[in-house]
DNA sequence: GGCATAATGAAGTCGCTC
DNA sequence: GAGCGACTTCATTATGCC
């Protein structure tokens, strides 16, 4: 069979030629920051949404004197970006934001003309609540009784322990275990206040439960006074929360993050006081076991996406768990406020792999790709048994790097180890100095007193490529254990996927981002889901060179569209895409990690990074995407 | 110039002890 | 809670060889 009979001309699109590449104003030199990259991203996005569609009318925008720091401000204040730019092509280009911001809130108050029966679903889904129940709730007590809505809401959850609290803060992983219980951040009846009417108390214990503070909540009940539904209440004091965030936005750095997040809000009225960090710190799970793992006890799944992340496309974004301090926070804020989901690769395969991942994607129902990977060394490169001293306690690999050990490093171990190789075993200190370079370096054992770094294919064979996936083609040796030590690891990021298998049962569109070779296309054949259309984006030529041969070797029946660079994949192209083939259906990429990756000791200064930094190119293509598919 | 090789810490987390 | 040590880490760069 030949491969070119599946992929040829027609399915295969090399978009690299200069002729092909439209730069537009917002891409044409890099970004000084990453501040105004973004910013200059959003009036990208927003004005591609508003009536000023061309990017002629996209420069003359910006040449007008639309400030892009204020499309920065109103988007970190959590508003939509198409609702920024039409409110700002409402209030005139030398507008105050404040002025902005009193549009905007006229577009709210529009809104809320509408459907009664929309408004009560997103009243209540903004809450936290499970969408189901809301609707089932909806429907019991009619959309006008929004007291009795929230009453039944609230009894569910106390009924069923509170499973949507208990479920957010089983993902919030901000909490180490002895930090603070969930109990510990419920407001117990003996706390309510006794000398309160039972109507008032009852109102003003809803709202706490919703996430307000009781000072708030008695704020509310005493301004709007006692005889109105909850829903006016909480409409009250959203819009104080706004009024406030605009306030503290430019008096108290520490105060500017959004607040519709009611767990988080409550969790920081506990906590220790907040440092001079921007976020609340994001912590790493202990076990990193995300949602949980396949065929294992504990899985979570059902989670409660903020609301801005809800809708098409599905999104999935990856990067390094340990990255500095702060960069989590910055890319959850990026991303709608998701968590990151993190996970450690070594539940999935025979090496340790720490990532996190922000999706939109439902987390029930997964299911993991056959036949399962081998989860010891051994297991795994079973002639390394032979060799493998009993000393040597390790059944799992660490993380596979981009470089490997050295054949002196791996000489001076046979020179330490050989004088005693007449003995039970060696000394100590010999012992550890052996284990420590195995450690370092992944190390196994191919031969008396010989340790030795992974193979490429060995290492294809642990992140769960095919064999041979990265070999010629015109990779050299050096580019295969780079862009390995640069994947995704298959397994775990199809078991994340794997939850699109019967949502999509004809096939995907793909956008693929920093592609690199090709895991998540890897992670979908292996799931069996069909790819309509992958545009891929990827800056190695050798990497494409590898995804265009894995696309003509498996007989994709699909269309592969390669692009070389982030940065030139402009809005219109974007649009231009999504206008022949209908859309994306997910949005997948990892950005480089190479200034957040602990290995680098010359620049790993974080999102700041010359490479790093192109996390905002995800940011801004993935907004593109959204907005587009929202307007059809 | 391309490739392979080898040397180059620090940041952050975790567990333990006091 | 502070202090300490153990452990891990999608890397960068200089150098030499062909």
């Amino acid at each position: 069979m030949k491969a070119q009979d599946s992929a040829g001309d027609d399915d295969y699109v090399d978009w690299n030629t200069d002729d092909d590449l439209e730069i537009d104003n917002f891409q044409s030199s890099p970004p000084s920051s990453p501040v105004q990259s973004r910013a200059e991203t959003l009036v990208g996005v927003a004005v591609t949404n508003s009536s000023l569609s061309s990017p002629t009318e996209t420069t003359d925008l910006v040449q007008m004197g639309f400030s892009d720091e204020i499309f920065a401000t109103l988007f970190d204040m959590g508003f939509p970006v198409e609702m920024i730019a039409k409110a700002i092509e409402e209030a005139g280009p030398n507008a105050e934001t404040s002025v902005i911001i009193d549009t905007i809130s006229k577009y709210s108050s529009d809104c809320e003309a509408g459907s009664s029966k929309s408004k009560a679903i997103d009243h209540f889904l903004a809450m936290g609540f499970d969408e189901e129940k809301v609707i089932k709730a909806i429907h019991e007590h009619g959309e006008e009784n929004m007291e009795q809505i929230a009453n039944a809401l609230l009894s569910c959850a106390e009924a069923e322990k509170l499973p949507v609290e208990e479920e957010e803060d089983d993902i919030d992983w901000s909490l180490s275990d002895d930090e603070i219980s969930y109990s510990d951040i419920l407001i117990s009846d003996d706390e309510k206040d006794p000398n309160s009417s039972n109507e008032n108390g009852n109102q003003i214990r809803s709202l706490v439960r919703m996430g307000f503070s009781e000072l708030e909540a008695s704020l509310a009940v005493e301004r709007c006074g006692e005889n109105v539904d909850i829903a006016e209440l909480t409409d009250f004091l959203c819009a104080a929360q706004m009024a406030r965030e605009f306030s503290e936005f430019h008096t108290d750095p520490e105060e500017q993050k959004p607040r519709h997040d009611f767990k988080k809000r409550r969790l920081e009225s506990k906590k220790e006081p907040r440092s001079s960090a921007d976020d609340e710190p994001v912590r790493l799970p202990n076990p990193m076991i995300g949602f949980g793992l396949p065929n294992e006890p504990g899985l979570i799944t059902h989670r409660t996406l903020p609301e801005l992340a809800r809708g098409p496309p599905f999104f999935y974004y990856e990067n390094v768990a340990l990255a500095p301090k702060g960069v989590w926070e910055t890319i959850s804020r990026h991303l709608y406020e998701i968590l990151p989901e993190f996970v450690d690769s070594k539940y999935f395969c025979a090496a340790a792999r720490k990532r996190g991942y922000i999706h939109n994607l439902p987390i029930n129902n997964r299911f993991q790709i056959q036949p399962p990977p081998k989860y010891t060394i051994t297991e795994a490169f079973p002639l390394t048994k032979k060799w493998w001293p009993d000393w040597d306690k390790r059944t799992k690999l660490n993380c596979i790097l981009t470089v490997t050990g050295s054949a002196q490093l791996t000489n001076r171990i046979r020179l330490a180890l050989e004088p005693h190789s007449g003995e039970p075993e060696p000394p100590k200190h010999v012992q550890r100095y052996v284990i420590d370079q195995c450690r370092r370096w992944n190390l196994v054992w191919v031969g008396k007193n010989k340790a030795a770094p992974l193979e490429p294919d060995e290492m294809e064979n642990l992140l769960g490529f095919p064999k041979n996936h990265t070999r010629g083609g015109g990779m050299s040796r050096t580019e295969r254990y780079k862009s390995l030590g640069n994947s995704f690891q298959v397994d775990t990021v199809a078991y994340h996927l794997s939850v699109l298998k019967p949502i999509f049962p004809d096939g995907i569109n793909v956008l693929s981002l920093f592609t690199g070779i090709g895991g998540g296309e890897v992670a979908l054949h292996r799931l069996q889901i069909r790819m309509k259309l992958v545009v891929s984006v990827e800056i190695s030529k050798v990497n494409r060179n590898i995804l265009k041969d894995f696309w003509e070797q498996t007989n994709q029946t699909g269309v592969l569209i390669e692009f070389s660079d982030v940065q030139n994949l402009t809005n219109d192209t974007i649009e231009g895409l999504m206008k022949k083939y209908g859309g994306f259906d997910l949005v997948i990429g990892g950005s480089p990690c190479n200034n957040l990756a602990g290995g680098n000791r010359v620049s790993r200064v974080g999102l700041g990074g010359d490479q790093s930094s192109l996390f905002f190119e995800y940011c801004r293509i993935l907004e593109v995407v959204r907005a587009r598919m929202r307007r059809s």
